[in-house]
DNA sequence: ATAGCCTTCAAACGTTCGTTTGAACGCGAT
DNA sequence: ATCGCGTTCAAACGAACGTTTGAAGGCTAT
């Protein structure tokens, strides 16, 4: 038996943080104690307390640590694909891929926690706490606005606000994807090894939701806008 | 003063209901105390225990009070729409109406506590609780067998494998735009007056959704049967 | 060695939780 | 009138909650 174990054991915060992000998918956020969390991440009770300062303060570290670099990489893949266009218009079925993959690939990362998280976040968004939804609002405002300007130059024809209706029908969709990946059995028939084919489940979100925003307006819209 | 006031107060199981159904929407099942409840409700701490039993049976009869109406509401819309068709495919746009209407229409009903119930149900899709999850997906089952076949009838070239997830896609977009409707904000620009209001509600929903159900398939799918 | 600082620890803090109890109440049937 | 039954009531139950405390470790720099 080696003195080191081969993965070495991570230093206290991060241990809780793993803890509390696999216990908060799990239970929600209420009904995750503080007991459990220090029982699971083998740490003492107070050593929340003392790294964060309080549970809400924990529940905060546990988003701060992943949505800021999965925004960043949002952000990065739209200028990106902003500067292979030259000033061309983007087709809006890139900007949605751009948004959905960040999340898809976490939800590939079983091990690592990324699949907790990331259903943890779909969750999130729905979240009864108003703390906890302003809190994910804050930490989504930088990629969400520039999302919504490139699509609003992608979508020029489009009333801007069908656009925000149609972007919130996109979020929606993600969201409960990515949190209730596993209630699909409801309406049964998936394979369970490419339930969490991020890959697949890229082509089939991009296609849902690429012909849902070009969808032809509704006519209660079109009623709107001769008016 | 008259004796009875116009709106005379309810039983006490009628009144526990209510106050539930507003908190459980506020502040998340497991955040709301049974001391809230009655203390809202006005009646002792002790009824709810002795008319439901316990906190968990309360939760499942706050579901189960509009959930069964509602879905018997679907049920029946989707068997109008079929008595009318006369054996004719129908048109997925209409499937989908009939499928979001009835739990558009109580959204527009704020007093009688519909609305509540609504963000409640858009919630529970996700609840981190697995006995919620179970008790919604039993009370849904047998409008979601119906509307299944429906749609396997109406896109019957679609493979069953595309078509499980399209429904996903669509009761996920479906419950985050009951469940969140003033995250909206987020992006900006609704006017207030409209947020709740069914019809536009409806016409933008089935504009999306039965575009996103008829999208062309994506890549890796046609693959797939090529195979 | 020892002083200083960050971290961990067991124990306890006061509060609130869901549930139970047994007495009191209201009221139609006997 | 009184019995029985469904309901309401104030009070209390033990358990679990988030947080605090003060002492004990473990480390580096002096």
């Amino acid at each position: 038996m080696p003195l080191r174990a081969v993965k070495p054991p991570a230093d206290t915060r991060s241990r809780i943080l793993d803890a509390a992000e696999a216990l908060f998918m799990q239970h929600g956020f209420g009904s995750t104690s503080m007991r459990m969390i220090t029982a699971k991440a083998n740490v003492n009770l107070a050593a929340v307390n003392y790294h964060f300062g309080s549970k809400h303060a924990l529940i905060e570290a546990v988003f701060r640590r992943r949505l800021d670099p999965m925004n960043a990489e949002r952000i990065a893949a739209l200028e990106r694909l902003e500067n292979e266009a030259q000033g061309a218009a983007l087709a809006p079925e890139a900007i949605v891929r751009a948004f959905v993959a960040p999340s898809l690939r976490l939800l590939e990362d079983a091990q690592g926690g990324g699949r907790n998280f990331v259903r943890l976040l779909g969750r999130a968004y729905t979240e009864p706490a108003r703390e906890i939804r302003h809190l994910i609002g804050a930490l989504y405002a930088p990629a969400m606005a520039r999302y919504k300007a490139a699509f609003e130059r992608a979508l020029a024809h489009m009333p801007r606000e069908e656009l925000v209706w149609r972007m919130h029908f996109m979020f929606g969709t993600l969201a409960y994807t990515l949190a209730a990946t596993d209630t699909v059995r409801l309406i049964a028939g998936c394979k369970p090894e490419d339930r969490y084919n991020a890959q697949l489940l890229e082509e089939r979100l991009a296609a849902f939701l690429a012909a849902g925003l070009l969808a032809p307006l509704p006519r209660s819209c079109a009623i709107a806008l001769a008016a």
